[in-house]
DNA sequence: TCGATTAATGTAAGCGCTTGCAAGATTACG
DNA sequence: CGTAATCTTGCAAGCGCTTACATTAATCGA
């Protein structure tokens, strides 16, 4: 079932059933009307590997994330994917699940089907792998790691101020004794992420007793972490995820434990992910815009004046903190429970 | 940067070039060290159009569901792409909204694609779409919709058992008055599902006062539902929810509201998604096996002894009561908290 | 040492589609 | 009614790759 079928069927050459299927040129109506019954009759579909190879119109992006089940970055696709098809393109995610050598097949992968636009939002990164982006000609944006060229469009997240405060937050809160929660933290950008906490920890509060524990991503990560830390001897009273998608699981192990938060102990997230509304207590976490994340990387990644593509770029998005229920002030002694959690305090979200 | 040029730089014709990228056919070893070579210095990715085109073969599954947001597709998309690696095969996937327009484009994309398999994991569904995927040679499966033929296999989850043991357990927890929680249930599948929690209720016990209300899929749909049903003055004793993703947003509401769960109401899910644990009270829910599901669509869309397929085949999956803190003996008055949430009690799960 | 095998490589015909160019069909205008 | 200008449409050359088949090189037994 091809174009030749269509034209036959139709009575007409394949260039004409392209041009009507790609609405370009002109073709009498009475023609198109006969070529579009003659693709409906015979059910027909284009071959879209043959139309790229062509060197029809390549409406395809590319994305590859960390961990499409934290919502962090499903929420960054879905934007992305929505602008996308706004545009007429779709957009292919791939999966890395943290692995190094995964990332490198995703981008083989998304190169050898010559996607228009590639997008990769991820932890972590081979140096090796940025410099073959950027040798390629292909519009590249990435997200918290490389830096920006000529075609390599670069969003970070400010974390270091919203780790700073979250930490100020905390301190006061009158919580001098804080435990990290961090995940894989062998890979670069994420051991980044425990260093920020520890120097903003320091510099902001010498005398701040801090521990760190690393996990996997998600809550069940979270869950270990918060057991280790609980079985540590340190006591922290407040412990910071470096995500929500971890805290999820802390707030459940210190849930189980009948550990009251946030009166025994505070809890923080980072993301701001829709389920950190949903759980309860509700977690306190420093908002990172991912909707605004993701109508960036589309405008990086496509053409908006045709030609005129504005690149090599680099954007620092802020992070906003979240004050919700998962946090309150530092018990002094490690008493009970202190009646009802208080509501929300500071920046309200729709 | 093709094949051509990597021949030329090798010495070799684009043949060769072919045949020690795909692993076929025999080349001297030292000519493929030489091919290897070029390939790396010329940093050369194969276009996979193309290869696609010119008969190569096709690793390529795409699969379809309508929330990706919904853990429960996740799930089942995260199984099957891992199993699709490890033979080779790569996977697309499309997300519909639960809008069958979008469904129709999608299965025309992914036909466009020529993808080897097609895995429709949908509540929403055209009968004409069925039939034309029917038409088509393409393997397909379907889950929780449309019905087995030549090409397409199809797996549905005892939907009905499963909730009849729910209502079953409740009944027994002296429940009388149920309310459901559904979502799109204009869409036929999803509706059905509706439909299955009356007739369920109706038939285990004549006499209990039921309602319904439907909303958007997701904790935020859960919540907006479970307020209609705060607000209704029906004052039911237990709120069974159509699935783990919007109880979560019921389970919020019911907390902010101060009803303590599952004291003064119980809640129900049904999937069992990885949050149903993770939240506070824990969720009673029905299991459904989503890593088999992902494993037999691996198994119909893969031809594993080449060329014997077996399709044509119906698979029903059976679900399991996990009895979590979300459920409790119905309270006879409208009265306060009775102590500590119970643990587990049935069906204890890894 | 010399055909006869067998291994290694090259040749070239597509796969289904797009598109520049040219030919054929229409229309306009004097 | 003739010719130039304008529309429509067809022709055919690729796009980059795979693969059946042809060709050449290497190997072997007698």
């Amino acid at each position: 079932m091809n174009l030749e079928d269509v034209a036959k069927r139709a009575n007409v050459s394949t260039a004409t059933v392209s041009r009507v299927l790609n609405n370009v040129g002109r073709v009498k109506h009475a023609t198109k009307a006969r070529v579009i019954q003659a693709v409906e009759e015979l059910k027909y579909t284009p071959n879209l590997n043959a139309r790229m190879l062509a060197g029809g119109p390549n409406r395809t992006l590319g994305m590859i994330v960390s961990n499409l089940e934290n919502p962090f970055f499903l929420d960054i696709f879905r934007t992305l994917e929505a602008d996308a098809h706004r545009r007429g393109y779709e957009v292919l995610v791939a999966n890395t699940d943290y692995r190094p050598q995964h990332l490198v097949s995703s981008v083989r992968l998304m190169i050898g089907r010559r996607v228009s636009g590639l997008a990769v939002v991820v932890s972590e990164m081979k140096p090796s792998l940025i410099r073959e982006l950027a040798d390629s000609r292909l519009p590249v944006v990435f997200y918290d790691v490389g830096a920006a060229r000529a075609n390599i469009t670069n969003i970070k997240v400010n974390y270091q101020n919203g780790m700073q405060r979250i930490v100020e937050y905390l301190y006061g809160l009158g919580h001098r004794r804080m435990a990290f929660i961090g995940h894989h933290t062998t890979l670069e950008p994420l051991n980044d992420r425990k260093r920020t906490f520890l120097e903003v920890a320091q510099a902001y509060a010498p005398r701040l007793k801090v521990m760190t524990v690393g996990s996997a991503d998600g809550p069940v990560g979270g869950q270990n972490a918060a057991r280790e830390i609980l079985t540590s001897g340190v006591h922290p009273t407040a412990i910071v995820c470096v995500n929500d998608f971890m805290a999820l699981g802390v707030l459940r192990e210190l849930h189980a434990r009948r550990i009251a938060v946030p009166d025994e102990l505070s809890v923080t997230g980072f993301d701001d992910i829709g389920l950190a509304q949903f759980v309860s207590p509700a977690l306190t976490t420093a908002h990172i815009p991912r909707e605004e994340i993701g109508h960036l990387i589309c405008e990086a990644l496509i053409p908006s004046h045709p030609g005129h593509r504005e690149h090599g770029h680099e954007v620092l998005v802020d992070t906003e903190l979240v004050v919700r229920e998962s946090t309150a002030p530092a018990q002094t002694r490690p008493a009970g429970r202190r009646g009802q959690p208080r509501r929300p305090v500071a920046v309200a979200r729709k």
